[in-house]
RNA sequence: GGCGCGGUACCCAAGUGGUAAGGGAGAGGUCUGCAAAACCUUUAUGCGUCGGUUCGAUUCCGACCCGCGCCUCCA
């Protein structure tokens, strides 16, 4: 079976087909670096992610770029007030952008900045201006002319047939031919930064990057274009009027967005309180991996309550699989193998192929995974797990972690940067008691833990269960859990 | 006002014109010196409300109620 997506251009979903065989090209709308990400952002860039996976996972060779906004109202604005470059202020937050992505597991894309493409994008305007759909306004500012493109609208399904000319013009908009016309080139402002073209000074709108640098990396025309739902209109639907109207062909084919997400069953917004920047999270102690498979337990398409019991249960299912895992590789089975158990392992890898298949039903896929643990469990403990049979249904579990990635147990270092980081940036009162502990329990060293055991073990042995209880409740609390199995103690960090 | 999405158990959340996946939490049990892990049993005659179509609807249609999104910067 073939994957199948939704695609916003049709409002159906869709069986996907890269134009090239075997190679997909995809484009994602990336960050403005101005702010920490928050985990509405995060979102929208994991399920992109997840799907490039997938994509690769399928065969497909995978041409995934995605843009950095660095330079924008906002940027200027905040570098202004803290009296920095643009530079030096969209450095930095491009540097959290990448830490916090590989933090939540993403893979990075290949990433495309608009201020390394100024040229392209002053030569993108000229010719549409040749063309006439673009025009120069009094101040140097140029915009792109809605009338010339009668397609307008089709990806947001907005009808402009009937706009009247002027009806919203507002003070700054002055010289605009209609008020629906958009940016393509901002004329600076005194103390702006801008760049000298040959289409006089200035700087790019947001619109025109995605354009350009898109089709610089992808081509005139490309499989797949994916972004949040609230870039539906008017930034994809701008993107398509000034890319198609400038090659008269199809932009992109499959659009790609991603629903917004909920806090506590409302909209996230710093009014509320309920605002989280990934970091945020950290901070209060959650798992970057339990924050990721929250993220992705819910399809794409369809709205996410992130709520903080969500992500108690996000962390406790992952650590389910791991526990799996674990057991499955460290057990000692009987020699052979069952065709239950190697059935039951292909079975799961196709239950998740279809479902993801089927316009990324991940909620499908994890449902698939933890049947196939439950069962294979079951297997284990009324001795039916062969040693054969191991190594097939690792290997779905790790097909499975191609795709969600959140079974890397590299949780602790990662927690461990964020503290060290709020040191550093004088944010010590955000970090939380669980924080605190989570560090605290990863300095402890393996020799010591390992030692302590030794200890309890030996107690144990002697049936001096008092010792070998405060043994193991000293280790408890300091974040090391223990279980005694038949072969033998195994411990890990919380 | 225009366009669009959703309301499923205590919580999160799939899904289908033929009788409700999965995870978490709770209860009981098995195993264990005790725990932990794991497993088993159990928890919606019910899928916002009211009508309609149908042999049969949670699933299709209509109305209504509620929540949410886009239409302006926003992932």
């Amino acid at each position: 079976m073939a994957l199948r997506l939704h695609n916003t251009m049709s409002s159906q979903v869709e069986e996907f087909r890269p134009l090239r065989d075997n190679e997909v090209r995809m484009y994602a709308c990336g960050p403005t670096v101005y702010d920490y990400g928050h985990i509405g952002n995060f979102r929208t860039f994991i399920a992109v992610d997840l799907l490039q996976r997938f994509l690769r996972q399928s065969g497909y060779k995978v041409r995934y770029v995605m843009n950095i906004t660095d330079v924008d109202d906002r940027i200027i604005h905040n570098a202004a007030r803290d009296e920095v470059s643009v530079q030096q202020y969209t450095a930095k937050y491009e540097k959290v952008f990448l830490e916090d992505t590989a933090m939540i597991g993403i893979e990075r894309p290949h990433l495309v900045r608009a201020t390394e493409h100024i040229p392209q994008m002053a030569e993108f305007v000229a010719r549409l201006v040749e063309k006439k759909i673009a025009y120069r306004a009094d101040d140097g500012s140029y915009y792109f002319r809605i009338a010339s493109f009668p397609a307008y609208g089709k990806l947001s399904k907005k009808d402009f047939s009937g706009m009247i000319d002027g009806a919203r013009v507002d003070v700054d908009e002055y010289d605009k031919d209609s008020a629906r016309d958009f940016a393509l080139w901002k004329a600076p402002k005194p103390g702006e930064a801008s760049w000298d073209t040959p289409i006089g000074p200035g700087r790019p709108g947001w619109h025109l990057e995605c354009s350009v640098m898109s089709m610089e990396e992808l081509g005139e025309s490309f499989d797949l274009h994916a972004g949040g739902e609230d870039l539906v209109f008017p930034h994809h639907e701008n993107e398509i009027a000034q890319s198609e109207s400038l090659t008269g062909k199809t932009f992109a084919r499959f659009w790609f967005h991603v629903r917004f997400l909920l806090v506590e069953g409302e909209k996230m917004s710093k009014r509320l309180g309920n605002f989280y920047t990934l970091r945020d999270l950290v901070l209060k102690g959650h798992k970057p991996s339990s924050i990721r498979y929250l993220l992705t337990s819910v399809p794409y398409r369809n709205q996410l309550n992130f709520t903080f019991d969500g992500l108690k249960q996000a962390a406790v299912s992952v650590e389910r699989l791991c526990n799996f895992r674990e057991r499955l590789s460290a057990g000692n089975f009987p020699a052979g193998s069952t065709p239950e158990m190697q059935s039951l392992a292909g079975e799961s890898v196709e239950r998740m192929k279809a479902a993801l298949d089927d316009d990324l039903n991940t909620a499908q896929a994890q449902a698939a995974i933890f049947e196939m643990v439950r069962r294979a469990n079951s297997a284990i403990d009324s001795g039916q797990l062969k040693a054969g049979d191991a190594a097939p249904l690792l290997a779905a579990l790790d097909r499975f972690d191609e795709v969600f990635a959140v079974l890397n147990d590299d949780d602790a270092a990662k927690m461990k940067a964020v503290f060290q980081w709020a040191l550093a940036e004088g944010r010590e009162k955000e970090i939380s008691t669980e924080l605190r502990d989570q560090v605290q329990a990863d300095q402890t060293s393996n020799v010591a833990i390992e030692g302590k055991i030794a200890e309890m073990e030996a107690a144990r042995k002697a049936r001096n269960f008092a010792v070998s209880d405060a043994l193991r409740t000293e280790l408890v609390s300091a974040g090391v859990i223990i279980e005694n199995t038949k072969d033998g103690v195994r411990w890990r960090r919380k």
